[in-house]
DNA sequence: TTTATTTTCGGGAACGTTTTCGGGAAATGA
DNA sequence: TCATTTCCCGAAAACGTTCCCGAAAATAAA
């Protein structure tokens, strides 16, 4: 049961320990013969090379902490699973901690990753910026590190972000083309990043059609399905609800549309609905809801992209890169053809 | 930027570099004076051990691989950050490959696990059971594997599994009380070990309430909401509506809820519901969707904790766990106050 | 004080690779 | 034939730890 070792090997065909290692890795600096004789003995005597004996020579531990706010949320589930693909193609494991929203626990997983000595970071930050300066000397210091999503667009350091005020824009002037008088805007956290850009769009289109503040509310209300739920009761309570809601993500407007469909309000004849950085369950539910939807994919693969590249290259230069959406049309925010 | 290495700080107090690990390490074998002075500069100095050098002369990578079918899936998410937990805390970190509901990829990615040297694996094995025998085989010459859930109750081997007989015996149970009189099931994959067992507890049910084969069947659809949408719409072509469906999963449940309503049938009243492996989204939908609810943190814990005594005590029995749940019920299940 | 025992510590090998250096053999050129 | 270059390959150091072994120091027992 003891492991084969690049000794074995070398002893069996009389070779040094120094050419077996060559078979493996030069392409040169070694006969042909040699090289497919010591491959297929590897091969047969069932070597497997021993990673960790690898990667203290290099000094490089091939790993790359990925630190999420929430790998249940299916935005970063999405952000997981295409950097895992991306990341192991190219030899590399990836380790994921999540920070439950959490600023401290980020900066603990974040701490965790560089003791363990990952070779870059993909850090998803989450609400606070408590930890930006901390990550930012990192940074200065010629660590690898990608920021991606939730993040200042001026933060000067390589990131992947999504155009957030454009498409909060084209949500909005969407309901506002389907003759919503009265929109309401369910914002997220009010110290979040992405929060901030939506309510800039948000406020762009209002201003471009001309609403009056009298026309529009802006809801500070959290992430959560339950938190758009709660919000919605006290709406509903104030007897205070518009012809239309732009929603931060996908789940806080499912827990309003929830609330407000279990008042009897329908959607979206009484009230529209549009959300944000679709899920796979707009379209489940009933209405379906419209949303716009990230190219999740792409974003999280240019991040893995960027960041192999500076790992690489250490004197490349910091990058930005911005993605735009698409927006989804569904039920939930269509009037026009009602009238 | 070099690091700090065990010799730098051998050097400056003039000690041995042992005397320096066993600072680390041993709480025996060094005085006390020593210890606390070797440790207290080795923080002034900013070391950090290199785990490389550690795994190396430890022969053991303190990495856990996990398999799991599909990420996004809210199960298997949770599975993954149970893990992440229990094994972070425990020194261990967690590298997380997800076979997409494929057999070859899944064989893949334990070999790319096994090759990495994870000290242990946790199998949650996708539909079919090719491979099975090449995991028993690792098993069976001593290599740490737990697999959970979608496991034969009878591997000799050492598994954490839900008692899937019995709760579906008490879904379908409670659809019968509810007075439904033809009930279906969509039954995900036919040689998937959960589909079966559940099939087992459904057909007990109706067995126990003298159902005849004219009142019931059992569909197979796959696990995707998508799959539940088609096959329901193959029903509803054929005009062949039950009166309840108890459904392999809520996601499946919930295409088929959509399509139903989608073509005028009401829920509860026309067709009642009940799915399994309970979502967060069961209590978003309109009408919120009955479930049976997984202890999936619990389980998955448990898969973790056998796998951490089988290696550090190679010698440790084979260990299965069997865990029951609870029924969730709502209104897509509940018809009897509508009489 | 002497001997025996325990405590504390240093030297150095070991883990399994990669990599530098240098030397011998083969190939090339004159 | 000899000098030069190219091609292969082996020896050995290095990566940063752990750990075994034996010696020195401290303590206890005689």
């Amino acid at each position: 049961m003891k492991h084969i070792t690049i000794k074995d090997i070398a002893k069996k065909l009389n070779v040094s320990t120094s050419s077996v290692s060559r078979a493996f890795n030069n392409k040169y600096d070694i006969k042909k013969e040699t090289r497919d004789l010591i491959l297929s003995t590897a091969k047969e005597m069932g070597y497997i090379p021993n990673p960790m004996a690898k990667k203290l020579t290099q000094n490089c531990s091939l790993n790359i902490g990925l630190v999420v706010p929430e790998i249940i949320n299916g935005y970063y589930s999405e952000v997981v699973i295409a950097l895992q693909k991306y990341l192991t193609k190219r030899g590399y494991q990836v380790l994921v901690m999540q920070s439950d929203e959490n600023e401290d626990q980020e900066l603990k997983n974040v701490k965790t990753l560089i003791n363990n000595m990952v070779d870059g970071l993909i850090i998803a930050p989450t609400v606070g910026n408590k930890n930006i300066s901390y990550y930012l000397e990192k940074y200065n210091n010629g660590y690898p590190i990608v920021f991606l999503n939730r993040i200042n667009d001026n933060l000067p350091a390589s990131k992947v972000i999504f155009n957030n005020i454009n498409w909060s824009f084209f949500a909005t002037e969407h309901l506002i083309l389907q003759k919503c008088k009265k929109i309401y805007h369910l914002a997220g956290y009010k110290d979040l990043s992405v929060s901030k850009e939506r309510i800039q769009g948000f406020k762009k289109a209002l201003k471009k059609y001309k609403f009056s503040s009298k026309y529009y509310k802006i809801i500070e209300t959290g992430l959560l399905a339950k938190e758009g739920m709660q919000v919605m009761e006290d709406l509903i309570l104030k007897n205070d609800i518009p012809d239309a809601f732009f929603c931060v993500n996908d789940m806080v407007a499912l827990g309003a549309m929830k609330k407000l469909k279990d008042n009897g309000y329908k959607i979206p004849e009484d009230v529209a609905f549009i959300g944000f950085t679709e899920t796979r369950i707009a379209k489940l539910v009933t209405p379906q809801l419209s949303s716009v939807k990230q190219p999740t994919f792409k974003m999280a693969k240019k991040a893995g992209e960027i960041l192999l590249n500076k790992i690489n290259n250490s004197n490349s230069k910091p990058e930005t890169a911005i993605f735009n959406g698409e927006l989804n049309i569904r039920k939930s925010s269509v009037k026009e053809f009602l009238n």
